[in-house]
DNA sequence: CGACGCTTTGACACAACTCAACAACCGTGG
DNA sequence: CCACGGTTGTTGAGTTGTGTCAAAGCGTCG
């Protein structure tokens, strides 16, 4: 087992958990990647419209991906958070339709789109990894549709931080209760598609129920059963490997 | 060019814009589908939470995916129209996370999922050909996330049929200005995020202001222009090849 | 210290939901 | 042929959730 190299590479990591990697796989994600860089605070990885782009992978820090619209509202589409792939669509697709910034100071590995492609050529085992990838991230986008198609405000809310708190835990960066979470009231309401003042006063109702707190860049769950129960949260099966 | 081929096969034909695919690669995505079996209206293809699926190309007719909730509200992620592929992420992860019912008496193709893994293997460009579709799935869902975290009810269901007459006109599906659709005001509720009734007060005013009519099973817009601006729509751009 | 970013609060407006009823349409069976 | 029930569409009245505007409180940082 390459423990090593699986901790000093998120993407390896998190493509393992789907598919045995061999080492020519693990050799190969690596050479994929460049050198990890890091980017300031607000700085756009991908911009909307933009061809030809490299993607990325996040090895630390928060990133936000958006679309944003004429009237100037934008529309946060997710969160990438370590491990996650920045911009993979934009490869395939050869044009971006959506923008990446990041939200804290962030490192990211650049990966090369023209080899990419030439991955399926060569391990075919990891474009199916990929592939893999790509779904669970889509089925985040779609837990997202739900949720703001069907949820009130305050549901809406309560489900959101169960969810991240849930992803994050996955890669250790939380615990069963409690997690730092650098987003403001601004990025929640893009996210939520509230206004800043509605995600102030849902937040408020929801320290008020004593169910959860966020405060300082923390958030802590105080009652989860609760949470889970006004957010009608479920928790996600658990990863069968192939 | 093996447009006989590709006409008798709708799969092949999407793929096909964006890899030119191989008489090989055509001949396996032909074995990998079943004969198309048509499906009576309103039944189930997929199951959520169900394990060990089938994907499904759609041949003909309309379908819905959605995700059901707890208090018997559900949310519609997309239509499927002829063409799409359905449940293929249920493939992937191995859980389908979300249910397919068809809308209409419908024809599909089942994919056996397991020979589906192997393709990465035998064909790896046609591996890269079904991430692609996959990629252009999650950015239709991108933009329905947008449409529903921040638009109003008319601008919404503006750029509801104008997104839609878009998809069926490349499938030769629609003209300029009309198509059938035969989805009613409640499925379009559970689509856009809004309930029934308010459907139809949006449709009013769609109608009042000239813009576009449905009625009896037919989108007629009556002026392009307009709707498009009002839903804030932008065409998409044409397809590249690799 | 002031400036700035973020949070908090209140008052008010408006969009969208709910409930309740009715109208049009369509296939079915008498 | 008409009467019927079921489904879908239509409308109005009243309620509620969420957005908007305006202003003040708080921390942090220069």
């Amino acid at each position: 087992m390459c423990v090593m190299q699986a901790a000093a590479d998120r993407l390896a990591a998190k493509l393992n958990t789907f598919v045995q990697l061999s080492y020519g796989e693990l050799d190969c994600l690596t050479r994929l990647q460049s050198r990890p860089t890091s980017v300031k605070i607000g700085h756009a990885l991908v911009q909307e419209g933009q061809t030809g782009h490299k993607a990325f992978i996040l090895q630390a820090g928060w990133a936000c991906s958006f679309k944003s619209m004429r009237d100037g509202n934008r529309q946060i589409i997710g969160f990438p958070i370590p491990g996650d792939c920045i911009g993979l669509r934009s490869v395939l697709l050869r044009t971006s339709d959506h923008s990446f910034s990041a939200l804290t100071e962030a490192t990211v590995s650049g990966v090369d789109a023209s080899r990419m492609i030439g991955i399926f050529n060569e391990f075919p085992r990891l474009g199916a990894a990929i592939l893999w990838a790509a779904s669970r991230e889509e089925a985040m986008v779609v837990e997202h549709l739900v949720n703001i198609g069907r949820r009130s405000a305050l549901e809406r809310t309560a489900n959101f931080f169960l969810e991240l708190g849930e992803r994050l835990r996955l890669v250790g960066l939380a615990s069963e209760t409690t997690y730092a979470c650098p987003l403001n009231q601004y990025v929640l309401a893009d996210a939520l598609g509230l206004s800043a003042i509605h995600v102030n006063r849902v937040l408020r109702q929801l320290r008020e129920l004593g169910l959860m707190t966020l405060k300082g860049g923390q958030v802590v769950i105080h009652d989860v059963t609760a949470l889970e129960h006004l957010g009608g949260f479920e928790k996600q099966d658990p990863v069968t490997r192939t």
